[in-house]
Formats: C-alpha cells, sequence, structure tokens
DNA sequence: GTCTATAACGAGATAGAC
DNA sequence: GTCTATCTCGTTATAGAC
C-alpha cells in the first residue's frame, strides 16, 4: 500500500512537474492536457484521476510553486553571509528560473490574471504578498542592523525590487538571455550597497 | 469609393481596437474571433476578411502600436520640458496603459513568447530594440547634457529602466491599481535626478 | 490507476451566396 | 464587405471497463 500511493504521488508529481514547466514557458493557457498526456505517457483521462480539472492542477501548481519558494527563502536566511551576499542569493533564484528558458510561475500568471480561474487568481496574490512581506522584513532587518544602504520604507523598495526582476525576466525572454536580468541584479546590489 | 475604403478602414480599425484591448488584458492566447466578433456585431468569417489568420492580425496589431508608440517618444522629443521631466512623461505613457487596466501590448507578448507565430515573435524584439534605443539615446543625450545622472552605459541603463516598468505593470495587475508603478517610477526620477 | 470511448464545446479557417 | 454554412481540429471533461 505504501508502495501504491508513492506511485500516485509519483504520478502526481510527474505531471506537477511536467505541467510546471509547461505554464513557466508558454503559460496557462498555451499549454493542455494533451501536452501532459503526451509527455508523460499517459492518457488525459488518467490525469483527470490526480486532478480534476486544469483549475485544480494550477492551484496544486502555485501550492507547490509557493512552498518551494518558501523553503528557498528560508536557506537565505539560514545562510552564513552578509545581507548584500543573500540579498544577491536572492537575485540568483531568479536568475536559475530564466535560465532554464521559464518565466515566474507567477509572474506568468500575473500576466494571465484576468482569464484565471477564481482560486488560481487568490493564489498568486498570496505569492506575491509572501515574497514580499520576506523582502521587506529582510531589507528592514538589514538596514537597522547598518549591513545595508536602505532609502524610504522597506515595503516600497522590496515591491520595487520584486517588480525589477520579474520585469527583467519579462524582457529578457524574447531575446533568450539573462543580459538584462544580470544587468538589473547588479543595479539592486549597487543601489543597496553601503 | 471613398466611402466604401474609408468604411473597409474604419472596420479594421474597430477590430484592431478590440483585438488589442483584448490582447492586453487576457493575452493572445487568452481571446478569440469570436471575442472580437461578438463586440464589434460582425461574423467571424467577416473578420478573416480583413484579417486573414491570427497571425495576421497580431502582426497589424503590433505594427500599429509600434508606430503610436514611436509618434508619443517623438511627442516627448518636441517638448518644452527639461530632461527630468520628459524622463517622467516617459514613465507615464505605462501608467496610462496600465490605468486602463492593459498590460503593454509587447510585454504581454514577451510573456507568451514561445507560443507566438515567427512573425509575431521579431515584431515584439523590433518593439523592445526600438523602445531602447530611443530611450537609450535620450538618456546618453541628457546626459552629456549635464541635466541627467547617468552612471554606466546608457544602454545598460535604458534597458533597466524598461525591465522596471514593464515589471512594475506586471506585478500590479492582480492588485488592480498603480501604487507598484508609482512607486518604481519614482525611484527612476529619483535615480537620474542630479 | 490507467485505459478506451465518447460527449460537448470552442477555435481557426474556408466556400460560396448575396 | 458581410453573410450562412460547413469543415477540421483541439480542448476539457465524463462514463465505464479492466
Amino acid at each position: 500500500m505504501a508502495q501504491e500511493q508513492a506511485n500516485s504521488v509519483g504520478t502526481a508529481m510527474a505531471i506537477l512537474d511536467i505541467a510546471e514547466r509547461l505554464v513557466q514557458q508558454r503559460g496557462f493557457n498555451g499549454f493542455s492536457y494533451a501536452d501532459v498526456s503526451a509527455e508523460l505517457g499517459i492518457t488525459r483521462a488518467s490525469l483527470h484521476y490526480h486532478f480534476a480539472g486544469k483549475a485544480q492542477l494550477g492551484e496544486a501548481l502555485i501550492s507547490r510553486y509557493a512552498t518551494r519558494f518558501a523553503a528557498s527563502l528560508t536557506d537565505i536566511d539560514t545562510l552564513a553571509a552578509p545581507p548584500i551576499g543573500k540579498l544577491r542569493s536572492y537575485c540568483e533564484i531568479y536568475r536559475g528560473v530564466l535560465a532554464e528558458h521559464r518565466m515566474c510561475l507567477c509572474g506568468m500568471l500575473a500576466a494571465e490574471f484576468d482569464t484565471l480561474p477564481g482560486a488560481v487568481r487568490q493564489a498568486v496574490i498570496n505569492f506575491f504578498d509572501q515574497n514580499q512581506a520576506w523582502l521587506s522584513a529582510f531589507l528592514e532587518r538589514s538596514s537597522e542592523a547598518g549591513a545595508l544602504r536602505l532609502v524610504g520604507p522597506p515595503d516600497r523598495a522590496a515591491r520595487t525590487v520584486i517588480a525589477a526582476l520579474e520585469g527583467a525576466m519579462l524582457v529578457s525572454r524574447p531575446y533568450g538571455d539573462t543580459a538584462v536580468l544580470d544587468s538589473v541584479t547588479d543595479r539592486i546590489i549597487e543601489e543597496f550597497s553601503a
């Protein structure tokens, strides 16, 4: 039974892996169950066993993505590095995604926001709120410790950094490289360096 | 005959107006000929008379958008204002779009890039190249005149500004306001102020 | 859990009348 | 230019066998 469950979970995970990449590269309206089916080698009907509909699949996608992202942020928190180094690590999360020719999952969904199922919309908002809350707290803490130059309120700075990184990923896509994102990252680091 | 041509051009323009808004709000993969048809009150077949296929419609969309955008840039050039004021006017182009609950047309298409017809892809790249070329030249010129503080090469600065503005529009969408874009605009103005 | 079969609908596109 | 009619295909989803 443990094995059967493991297979089920394994299949669900494999579906999420493929769907996640497809959404990041093609958008929520740019992929179908047929795409996942062909790549995974099981029928569309079987996909519906694991995820009843595209909306539920979308929710599961963001849920797992947000959990992973939060884990990455916790990793940064526990890093033995100065705040500027941690800020660079934060930027490198985005770089790793773009290097795989992917858009940030929730950045992509933000573009398609008006067409998304209600539950998926809320999950996108929650992701950005969570992301901003962490970055804002990090910037404030680091600034108070004198390890980072922060002008203006931390939540405003956090929103600006997130916007710049998401936008850098977006405009990088047509060119197929990370040049713009690297430029933006350098500027962010300079901006917060004392 | 002049009247007939005027009607034809009028219909084509009306189609472009509706399709442009739909793409900016829902994405290229998030709208259909049926949507335009319903809103304009003519059949899908009639739409195909004016634009043979979705790919051609997409090309026409970007072509008109790029022309209008270029005209806005020329307007800024001829403005009787200091460079910082012109830079603010540039940012306000983006704000006007977002205020109508729209994404930048080419920002939206950049997200969907992998799924676009080849000709549309190239048009998106051309738009960003044109946009960057203007902004880069403007920043360099203004900096040399001492009216603007520019650190690093102008093309790098131009790409960063565009990325920040596009990203600000993107992450603003789920929240339905212009708060993030306004914050980003303020930061850009501060950054280039002497 | 996965399959075959099929339903039900929507999308892009074309032919040909008016 | 716009229409009706039709075609073909893709997409989401369900029923029921194995």
